[in-house]
DNA sequence: ATGTAAACCTGTGCGC
DNA sequence: TGCGCACAGGTTTACA
């Protein structure tokens, strides 16, 4: 479910209003991607310093130590002073004095992991390899042109494997490539310098914009609040295929990359 | 080194 | 109504 901007929504969603808080207790439910990493009392008693986020991972600094937080696939964070009794897919509860912050994630693929600062071998492990943020400024043309020509992958799987630039799932990249006219088949070296930089304009503008209405709610994604986004409204390719293109009507194609579904138009996209 | 496929787990929707 | 299958927003791991 979560891409960048659903990640960065829920992120906004709580980070105010946790930031300063005192953890109170913890609990885990199921076993989610990876273990946690430690003991519960190394985050209880521990204040949230903030929460800040790298590509798809939430990073909620402690005054001492940190907890990176994964959606996975299904997942989803509330923030409420008040939530109900934990369900049967309600696998973390972080209770703080000013709320309590929970982890609903049917598929359990998402993960809360703790780890003893940036430094830390698992933290370098999950965030080391990721690359340039793409929103904020420091997403640079240049480098994302020569990181896009330098590999023979096909463009959208490029993309998906967040090594050039992260964030970009399976949604966005079928959406960014479709308003850059790149084929997902195109191999990412083959790509003019001009056509990747208007690749990398695309890929801002699809994520500023799914930012700006919330993010997507497809199946059951929703912020911190509960609130849910409406980017899906503004889908142009994902999930349409034999529908017709909002630009010249030609039926949206779909096709298989990776085991993962891309969508495009055959007219639009060359 | 790179690229491809399977794996993790649960729910949902569809054809029969 | 039930059963089996395909598919789902992500990422790591093993293997060609």
């Amino acid at each position: 479910m979560p891409e960048l901007p659903e990640v960065e929504v829920t992120r906004r969603g709580f980070a105010q209003a946790i930031a300063g808080a005192q953890v109170l207790s913890m609990r885990m439910g199921k076993p989610l991607r990876w273990p946690l990493g430690c003991e519960l009392h190394a985050v209880v008693g521990r204040y949230v310093v903030q929460v800040r986020r790298r590509g798809k991972y939430l990073l909620l600094d402690l005054d001492r130590g940190m907890l990176l937080v994964h959606l996975g696939m299904s997942g989803s964070l509330r923030f409420a002073s008040h939530l109900p009794e934990a369900g049967k897919h309600d696998h973390w509860d972080l209770v703080t004095s000013c709320g309590t912050l929970r982890l609903h994630d049917p598929r359990r693929f998402g993960a809360v992991v703790y780890a003893a600062g940036e430094g830390d071998p698992v933290a370098v492990k999950l965030l080391g390899g990721l690359g340039m943020e793409p929103l904020g400024g420091a997403f640079a043309v240049d480098t994302f042109v020569q990181g896009v020509r330098s590999s023979r992958l096909p463009i959208k799987q490029l993309l998906l494997a967040g090594r050039v630039v992260v964030g970009v799932g399976n949604i966005y990249a079928s959406e960014a490539l479709f308003l850059a006219g790149i084929r997902p088949t195109t191999r990412s070296s083959a790509l003019t310098i001009v056509r990747v930089k208007r690749l990398h304009q695309s890929i801002c503008e699809v994520l500023e914009r799914a930012v700006q209405m919330g993010g997507s709610s497809l199946k059951d994604f929703s912020s911190a609040d509960g609130s849910s986004g409406h980017f899906q409204t503004a889908v142009q390719v994902y999930g349409r295929a034999q529908a017709p293109c909002y630009v010249c009507t030609t039926p949206i194609k779909m096709l298989r990359q990776g085991q993962r579904s891309s969508f495009y138009c055959p007219v639009c996209q060359r």
